[in-house]
DNA sequence: CGTCTTTGACCCGCGC
DNA sequence: GCGCGGGTCAAAGACG
C-alpha cells in the first residue's frame, strides 16, 4: 500500500491540469481512506504547503461542480414549470384515453387508473401511435369500455432507462464528528452516483419491434416484480424528437412500489435500484435510491416538499439527506470510516 | 446455474 | 380472403 500523503482529490475537470505531486496512482476509496488513516511518516512542513496548493485546486473544482448543480437544478425547475403549464393548458391530457388492439380479454379489466400525459417542450412529439389512433371514435368507445390506461414519460435519451446524474462531491469534508478526533484537515473524496430510476419497478423484456412510422425500435416490457402484475411497459424514441425516449405505461401494478418494500437480500436491493445494467458499477461508488424519493406518491411530505419549493437550495438538500442516509448504510464506507478513524487515533497516541 | 436479453417466428386485428 | 403491421412467444445466447 503507498502511503503517500497526497490524495488525489481530481476529478479532471481542467481546472488546474499540472499536478506533479500526484503521480502515485489511485487503487480505490478504500486506499485513499487507508492511506488518509495512516499517513504519519511524511513531515507536517512538506505536507502543508502541498495541501494548501491541493485545497486551492479543489476549491476551483468544487465551485465549478456547484455551477453544474445549480444549472442542473435550473433545468428541473424549468422541466417541472413547463409541465405544470403544460397540464394546466391541456387538463384533457390527464384522461387521455387510449386504444389498444388487445387480444387477452383479461388484459381489459387490468387497469383504471387515469392517465397522465408528461410531455414537456413538444407535446405532440412524443405522441406515439397508439393514442392517434384513439382519436378515431370507435376505438375511442373500445377504450372507454377497456378503461386502459397509459402512462406516457418523456425521457432523455442519452439513458433510456435512466436517469442517471452523477455527482461529485470533491472534497466531503466530512467533518461530523471526527473534527474532534481528527488533527489534520481529513478530506474524503466520494464519488457518489444518483441513479433515478425512471419508476422504480421491476421490468422484464420480453420483446423489440420496429414499427413503420419509426425507425427507432420498440421495446415491450413486462413488470417482473409480481409475477401476477400484468402492467407493460412500452419504450421507444420520439419519431419527431430521437433525443427523447418516450415510455407507455399500460395497466396498474397490484403491488406495492419495490421501494416501499424492504429487500430481503443484497441481489434483490441491487434489482430494485437498477432496472437496467449500471455501466458505473464501480467498487466504492454509492447508489443512491432515488426512486424512494421521486415515484413514493404516498410520501406525502416528500411530494409537497418538491412541489411547492422553488427555491434551488432544496434539492441539495434533498440530496445531502439522501446521501447521508446512504453513507451511513454503506458497509464499505462504515469500515473505512472505522478505518480512518482507528488510523488517526493510533497516530495521534 | 439462474436470470435476463435478443430475435425470429407466430398470432391476431384491421383495412382493403 | 389476403396482406400488413403491431404485439407476443419462446428458444438460444449472454451475463453475472
Amino acid at each position: 500500500m503507498d502511503y503517500s500523503p497526497w490524495i488525489n482529490t481530481s476529478l479532471d475537470l481542467n481546472i488546474n491540469p499540472q499536478r506533479p505531486h500526484l503521480e502515485a496512482p489511485i487503487n480505490g476509496m478504500e486506499n485513499n481512506f487507508f492511506s488518509l488513516g495512516m499517513r504519519s511518516s511524511s513531515p507536517k512542513e512538506e505536507s502543508s504547503g502541498a495541501l494548501v496548493e491541493e485545497l486551492k485546486r479543489v476549491s476551483a473544482e468544487n465551485k465549478k461542480l456547484t455551477g453544474m448543480l445549480t444549472e442542473m437544478c435550473e433545468n428541473y425547475n424549468t422541466l417541472r414549470n413547463n409541465l405544470m403549464e403544460y397540464m394546466k393548458k391541456n387538463p384533457e391530457t390527464k384522461e387521455v384515453i387510449s386504444s389498444s388492439k388487445k387480444r387477452k380479454s383479461d388484459e381489459i379489466s387490468t387497469s383504471n387508473n387515469n392517465l397522465i400525459g408528461v410531455n414537456g417542450n413538444n407535446s405532440e412529439s412524443s405522441s406515439s401511435d397508439e393514442d392517434q389512433s384513439c382519436k378515431k371514435p370507435r376505438e375511442l368507445e373500445t377504450c372507454i369500455k377497456a378503461k386502459v390506461s397509459r402512462v406516457y414519460f418523456k425521457t432523455e435519451a442519452s439513458d433510456s432507462s435512466l436517469v442517471r446524474l452523477t455527482l461529485f462531491f470533491n472534497y466531503l469534508h466530512i467533518h461530523l464528528c471526527l473534527s474532534a478526533l481528527v488533527s489534520d484537515c481529513l478530506t474524503f473524496f466520494v464519488i457518489i452516483n444518483i441513479q433515478i430510476v425512471k419508476d422504480g419497478y421491476q421490468w422484464r423484456k420480453y420483446g423489440q419491434k420496429v414499427t413503420r412510422d419509426n425507425p427507432s425500435p420498440r421495446a415491450y416490457f413486462k413488470c417482473s416484480f409480481a409475477p401476477s402484475c400484468a402492467v407493460k411497459k412500452k419504450v421507444q424514441r420520439s419519431v419527431d424528437d430521437p433525443s427523447v425516449t418516450v415510455a407507455t405505461y399500460e395497466g396498474e401494478h397490484n403491488h406495492p412500489h419495490p421501494s416501499q418494500m424492504e429487500p430481503t437480500n443484497n441481489r434483490c436491493r441491487n434489482q430494485m435500484n437498477s432496472v437496467a445494467p449500471s455501466s458505473a458499477a464501480a467498487p466504492s461508488t454509492v447508489t443512491l435510491d432515488w426512486t424512494k424519493k421521486t415515484k413514493c406518491s404516498n410520501d406525502s411530505s416528500y411530494k409537497n416538499r418538491m412541489i411547492n419549493s422553488d427555491s434551488k437550495m432544496e434539492i441539495p438538500q434533498i440530496l445531502v439527506e439522501q446521501m447521508a442516509s446512504s453513507l451511513t448504510k454503506d458497509v464499505k464506507f462504515r469500515a473505512a470510516l472505522a478505518a480512518a478513524i482507528s488510523g488517526q487515533m493510533l497516530h495521534q497516541n
